[in-house]
RNA sequence: GGGCUCGUAGCUCAGUUGGUUAGAGCGUGCGCCUGAUAAGCGCAAGGUCGGAAGUUCGACUCUUCCCGGGCCCA
């Protein structure tokens, strides 16, 4: 060690050095669990709402994600938005209640359940599989409820909303009540996805498409004596002996159900006449199929007529069944139809229609008044209504032997393989069928009492609801624009039943108070119930029964509510019950649910109580890798957050999260988080320095008042209100990215490369308790308190450390989160001096650049070292220099010395290394260094300083 | 295939009713400091604003088409 660095060591027990204990490293997987612990003790959430005991209530419902695997990302994102937005309104001084929620019933806990039992699960009874359900589900609500709280995420944990508790399912009931009292609940058969293997209809979203081959087959229908002769006297066949419609069809099983041949009205049809198997046909097709057609039956002998006919001259026109003798519908059968979806893309441009297996023949047989005949059971076989050798049998296994009939009845022009994707159930891989059962549905047009139907209402009520962003609006307006009915009935276990009863003579029990009854017994006794107690126990002995019903024979229904159902009740199973206002301020979910919970809420609540269930609808969009593309396990671009959260802890997903405009995708990497951390390092850093050298400051007695504040300090205050300011604007619309990036930009600029930096020499060697000092450190404190409060519902722990850190606070409480949001002061006009500033700070980038020329030629090191000269006629310039003050310019700069030319030279900023000494102590380059005999390594000021110590 | 939507420097974001040489921070490169020190400061280099055509005196901004993502559906 040489003296010199000794000396150095002397002076610099002189300085008034930073002092915390707020450490520089973060390591916030540790210290995170610690500070959620101290919250759980002090049952923060608690404390909060009570703290806002009486004041206006803002209210976030959450949306309740589904229970079961671990919390990835997506989560993540969602509810962290949301905790966001509910710290941010209970600071700007709402009571903000947070009751997360949870889905819990449905199709994918009960098939894990399946899985898990194998075998077993057939001996089991349907209370059995239920109460295992509900163990799954408990298990995954827990296991998400703590993921969630080691985000920081602070809510009534102790308390959520579970769509299997008994309170809640009582709402569902409520909430269906009023349908069923406005009249739009109806059952009817009706085609849908069929797992034959499951025994269920399928959503959707349940569904997987695979490639399979398929038997392609054109088979003639004969037209009945009365239709060819229709068809000869249109000139269309020139005798009347075996004329017959073409059809194709790709599931030979459905025939059996044909009830109908569709053809399109606009349509040129033509007839061509072949020889098969020595039998002369005269079939019908449409024209553009022609050649198709010819090369399927490999017709090398063949005559086209020559008369064309629309499709719609065809309509009407009746035949026989291949191979059933007699109609077996109660309906009319057997005829041309007319339907718009019929093209000339494949098949013969005349379409085999059964309307019990066909979303598209269902539509045409409704239009026509057919029957929806399925006759198909619920195990993918056959049910007694179909010709003896088919009953019984599976449809999926019935290809060749239909076939086989077709060919001996000489009614199979040809057959052919086709390689196509096709819809399977997604658990058992087992190929779907499309099946008419009997399901409950909620009409989206029939009229309510009031006049309009709930696509009206919906409709209407959309424009009124504020969407973020705003074309969530036309997207969900698109969707139910074209929606169908809502069915609402699933034939599994696991989930709230529906409500109704039925007699031996097959009526209906379903009225509002029917169902009212059952809501009254379940919120009771859970929906378990509904499978061990009797009708009258559920409906209680005192109900009225209507005429022809009585306790004695009343069967319960089976099917229970899809989820959707169930979860688009919660504005009234959670809100209304909790006592909130309808609608609710805010539903903040994936862009997704414009489909999913935003429009199912919507509908059920229109209906209701003819009101939406929000008010404002934000939306976000989903992660995806680091080049854009969607995220999956098996592409191996998945993030995983239990491992994001282990690694770097939850405050720097937050701040990710913070960070990107979630209204778009979200690029998301492992990287990408991890850059977080630096941006997290800097802003933790420039706390730290702020709370360093706040730390002997006590705002109630050492606060300088704004007007006596030095001209910097009031800059720093200025601009200070602004970031408030432009923050409290980004967090009322939701843009929390800019808050990260005002907040972080404030804290690399304006703080660490220019404040911070220039005070330094105030900060450190001007008298502890000097004007100067207290001045700069008024406004550090203001900073920081401040900030600290507005990186609060963002950095949700590394804001609470800050606090306890703090020696002195403004208002004391319990935990940072009780604070309360900073407003701007009355006297403090940021906008006014701008101009000022702007051009101060120009002129400092000018000095900037100039000495970075004498650092590169080596003549300087540390600015201190240089001595700069402005050269310039600009009066305006000169003015706002010589107001702001030669020397604060020189602190501004971090240089010793300041001179002002007030004559233009070829350079404005001239700089040189100073003629003066080093003072050892401030290390300015002054000229008052060596005048002082006694002190002759020090300023003038240091000299006084040092003196009085 | 349809509806909605996105595409500005390596990354994250700004770009006001179309109007001078498109901005910031990070990162990168090159330096400096060693009294915020597993910190701090400075300077510099990075963009045919996804592509093409059009409207216009003038387009990142308006129109059309194309390419590439995403969500929802078929």
């Amino acid at each position: 060690m040489s003296e010199n660095s000794e000396d150095k060591k002397n002076y610099s027990k002189t300085l008034n050095l930073p002092q915390t204990n707020f450490a520089m490293k973060a390591n916030l997987t540790q210290r995170e669990p610690q500070q959620r612990k101290n919250w759980d003790k002090m049952d923060i959430y608690k404390k909060i709402i009570e703290a806002r005991q009486g004041s206006p209530l803002y209210i976030l419902h959450d949306g309740p994600p589904y229970a079961n695997g671990d919390i990835h990302m997506g989560h993540v994102i969602n509810k962290v938005l949301k905790d966001m937005v509910v710290k941010y309104k209970t600071m700007s001084g709402f009571q903000a209640p947070y009751v997360p929620g949870w889905d819990c019933h449905g199709l994918p806990i009960e098939a894990k359940v399946f899985t898990e039992l194998g075998d077993k699960a057939k001996t089991m009874s349907k209370l059995e599989i239920r109460k295992l359900c509900k163990q799954y589900a408990s298990k995954y609500v827990k296991l998400q409820s703590r993921q969630f709280k080691d985000l920081g995420v602070f809510g009534d944990f102790e308390n959520p909303y579970l769509t299997l508790k008994p309170q809640y399912e009582a709402g569902i009931c409520e909430v269906f009540a009023e349908l069923v009292a406005k009249g739009l609940v109806y059952k009817q058969l009706k085609p849908i996805h069929w797992c034959s293997g499951c025994k269920t209809a399928l959503a959707d979203a349940e569904l997987e498409y695979e490639d399979i081959t398929s038997p392609s087959i054109f088979v003639n229908f004969p037209a009945t004596k009365e239709s060819a002769a229709k068809l000869k006297s249109l000139g269309l066949v020139k005798d009347s002996e075996n004329i017959c419609f073409m059809i194709w069809t790709t599931t030979p099983w459905t025939l059996a159900a044909n009830l109908a041949i569709s053809a399109h009205p606009d349509l040129e049809y033509k007839s061509i006449s072949f020889t098969q198997n020595g039998k002369k046909f005269t079939s019908i097709i449409a024209q553009a199929r022609l050649e198709a057609v010819i090369a399927a039956g490999k017709l090398e002998n063949y005559t086209v007529s020559e008369k064309t006919v629309k499709g719609s001259q065809l309509i009407g026109l009746r035949y026989q069944h291949p191979y059933i003798e007699k109609n077996p519908t109660d309906k009319d059968a057997w005829l041309v139809i007319s339907a718009n979806f019929v093209t000339t893309e494949d098949g013969t441009g005349l379409v085999h229609t059964a309307p019990g297996h066909g979303q598209e023949d269902y539509m045409a047989g409704q239009q026509n008044k057919l029957a929806v005949y399925s006759p198909v059971k619920d195990d993918g076989c056959y049910d007694e209504t179909v010709p003896s050798w088919l009953v019984g049998k599976n449809v999926l296994k019935v290809d060749k032997e239909v076939n086989d009939c077709l060919r001996d009845k000489g009614f199979l022009f040809a057959e052919g393989k086709i390689s196509h994707s096709y819809p399977h159930c997604w658990r058992s891989q087992t190929p779907v069928i499309f099946r008419a059962t009997e399901q409950w549905f909620i009409s989206v047009d029939k009229q309510m009492p009031a006049g309009k139907s709930l696509r009206q209402l919906a409709l209407e009520r959309i424009p009124k609801v504020k969407w973020i962003p705003a074309w969530g609006e036309k997207r969900i307006t698109g969707m139910l624009e074209s929606r169908p009915d809502w069915c609402i009935s699933r034939q599994r276990s696991w989930g709230m039943p529906i409500p109704v009863f039925y007699n031996s003579d097959g009526k209906t029990l379903l009225t509002k108070e029917s169902v009212l009854a059952v809501a009254a017994h379940i919120r009771q006794k859970g929906s378990d119930s509904w499978f061990t107690d009797s009708p009258k126990d559920i409906l209680g002995e005192n109900f009225k029964l209507p005429s022809g019903f009585s306790f004695d024979d009343l069967q319960k229904e089976e099917n229970i509510f899809d989820v959707w159902f169930e979860s688009g009740c919660s504005w009234h199973s959670v809100a209304k019950q909790a006592g909130w206002p309808v609608p609710v301020d805010l539903y903040l979910e994936g862009s997704d649910q414009h489909r999913g919970w935003f429009q199912l809420s919507l509908l059920p609540a229109l209906g209701a109580i003819g009101t939406a269930p929000f008010k404002t609808v934000l939306t976000h969009g989903f992660t995806v890798d680091e080049f854009g593309k969607k995220q999956s396990k098996s592409l191996g671009n998945y993030v995983n957050a239990q491992d994001e959260v282990k690694k770097y802890g939850s405050d720097i997903l937050r701040l990710w999260v913070s960070s990107v405009n979630y209204q778009e995708d979200m690029r998301c990497s492992d990287t990408l988080i991890a850059r977080l951390q630096e941006a997290y390092r800097k802003i933790r850093n420039t706390l730290r320095y702020l709370l360093g050298n706040t730390s002997d400051f006590d705002p109630s007695k050492n606060n300088v008042p704004y007007e006596k504040m030095f001209e910097i300090d009031k800059w720093a205050v200025q601009q200070l209100h602004k970031l408030i300011s432009e923050v409290t604007d980004a967090y009322e619309s939701f843009q929390f990215h800019r808050v990260y990036t005002l907040v972080y930009n404030f804290c690399v600029v304006q703080m660490s490369s220019i404040y911070m930096d220039l005070l330094k020499d105030r900060l450190y060697c001007d008298g502890k308790d000097s004007v100067s000092r207290r001045s700069c450190q008024t406004a550090m404190y203001k900073i920081l308190d401040a900030i600290t409060r507005m990186l609060t519902p963002v950095l949700a722990h590394t804001a609470e450390e800050i606090y306890e850190s703090m020696p002195f606070k403004t208002e004391t409480v319990e935990s940072v989160h009780l604070l309360k949001w900073p407003q701007a002061e009355k006297g403090v006009d940021w906008q006014k001096e701008e101009k000022k500033w702007e051009k101060l700070m120009n002129l400092r980038d000018e000095v900037l650049k100039e000495l970075e020329g004498l650092r590169q030629k080596q003549t300087i090191a540390s600015n201190q070292e240089s001595s700069i000269t402005i050269a310039t006629d600009d009066g305006d310039l000169i003015n706002i220099v010589e107001l702001f003050g030669i020397k604060n310019f020189a602190a501004l700069c971090i240089v010793s010395e300041v001179k002002l030319n007030k004559q233009k030279t070829d350079k404005l900023v001239s700089a040189e290394k100073s003629p003066h000494s080093k003072c050892q102590r401030c290390w300015n380059y002054w000229p008052s260094v060596g005048k002082n005999s006694e002190q002759p390594e020090l300023c003038e000021r240091c000299t006084e300083i040092v003196a009085a110590l």
